[in-house]
DNA sequence: GCGACAG
DNA sequence: ATCTTGTCGC
């Protein structure tokens, strides 16, 4: 699903003479969360001429940010007949628009996401916990889309085993709730690459600590039928009680303060929260267990070489 | 007005 | 995540 592509889809339906907002394209995606990727997406604009991202203000009627410079947003608006006072759209209800023609492909998505949370297993299901992986991508500064991720897999005296790394695009923004369906392609190929099967894989970012209970590590887990952790370097919801996460009362992980900064750990799936547990502590030297520690520094340096060249 | 918002 | 075209609720 390429969804900067339906973003621009989206955005070139405002007509000449009329705005919509930030907002209202998220809403027409399915979800107000996508209100900031909609602003990532009208940044990395590929044709500003066939999709006129211009024409997208800020929802309290100011103009917002222009990458060509916020002067040149006005003059575009004011050539289309829009009036600009004071940095701030006039007539705003009158100019207004957001009658859009969508599939509302977030809502679909997250149909999908309650699908799977139902598939999440939370007992150990594993044969054994010898070799442990970890993964992470880090992200090009040049091209926006482009993205590398790196799997490391580690034994259980942190020697590394095997490691793996691979450079694609990435065609889903980052959008709060939705982080799969932007890592999941490239960390399925990174998997799909290693030599060795891991046992156990760890993720950067949540398990079961989701609003739906379907994090990225949980939703991982249950398309390629693997056991996974989740390790997030911030809370995206629930309430933390002396270390423990609950979501509505029931427990979705744990908080760990070993580093200045705590780390969230849930299970992913195919393993319980206290394994989970366990297995991360297991593994930590600094704030990060080892095997997304090192995934991390070689999808960042391996992305960096790719900058520093082109 | 300020902080929250996995990465 | 990178260096940034947001929105909502407290
Ligand atoms: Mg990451």
């Amino acid at each position: 699903m390429d969804l900067f592509e339906e973003i621009y889809r989206i955005v070139r339906q405002v007509p000449r003479g009329k705005i919509s907002t930030y907002g209202a394209v998220a809403r027409a995606l399915g979800d107000i969360r996508a209100s900031r990727a909609v602003g990532v997406a009208m940044n990395i604009n590929p044709d500003p001429e066939f999709t006129p991202c211009y024409r997208i203000v800020n929802s309290d009627g100011t103009v917002g940010g222009f990458s060509m410079g916020v002067d040149e947003k006005i003059r575009r608006l004011k050539e289309d007949g829009i009036e600009v006072v004071n940095g701030r759209i006039k007539n705003f209800e009158q100019v207004f628009f957001d009658d859009f023609f969508t599939r509302y492909p977030l809502k679909s998505l997250r149909e999908e996401q309650i699908r799977l949370s139902r598939r999440v297993v939370l007992d150990d299901s594993f044969e054994k916990d010898e070799l442990i992986a970890g993964v992470d991508v880090a992200y090009s500064r040049e091209n926006k889309r482009l993205a590398c991720a790196a799997c490391v897999i580690m034994d259980k005296n942190l020697n590394v085993v095997e490691q793996k790394w691979l450079i694609d695009d990435v065609n889903f923004p980052y959008i709060p709730t939705y982080l799969a369906y932007r890592e999941l392609p490239i960390i399925t190929e990174i998997i799909e690459k290693l030599e060795q099967k891991p046992d156990i894989l760890m993720v950067d970012g949540n398990g079961i600590l989701h609003p739906f209970g379907i994090g990225i590590a949980s939703h991982i887990g249950v398309v390629m039928d693997i056991p996974t952790v989740g390790v997030a370097k911030g809370l995206l919801c629930g309430e933390e009680k002396n270390g423990i996460i609950t979501i509505n009362g029931s427990l979705s992980g744990y908080a760990l303060h070993h580093s200045k900064k705590p780390i969230f750990v849930s299970p992913g799936h195919r393993i319980s929260a206290e394994t989970a547990l366990k297995i991360v502590k297991h593994f930590l030297r600094y704030r990060l267990p080892e095997p997304i520690r090192h995934a991390h520094i070689l999808a960042r340096s391996k992305i960096a070489e790719i900058d520093r060249r082109t």
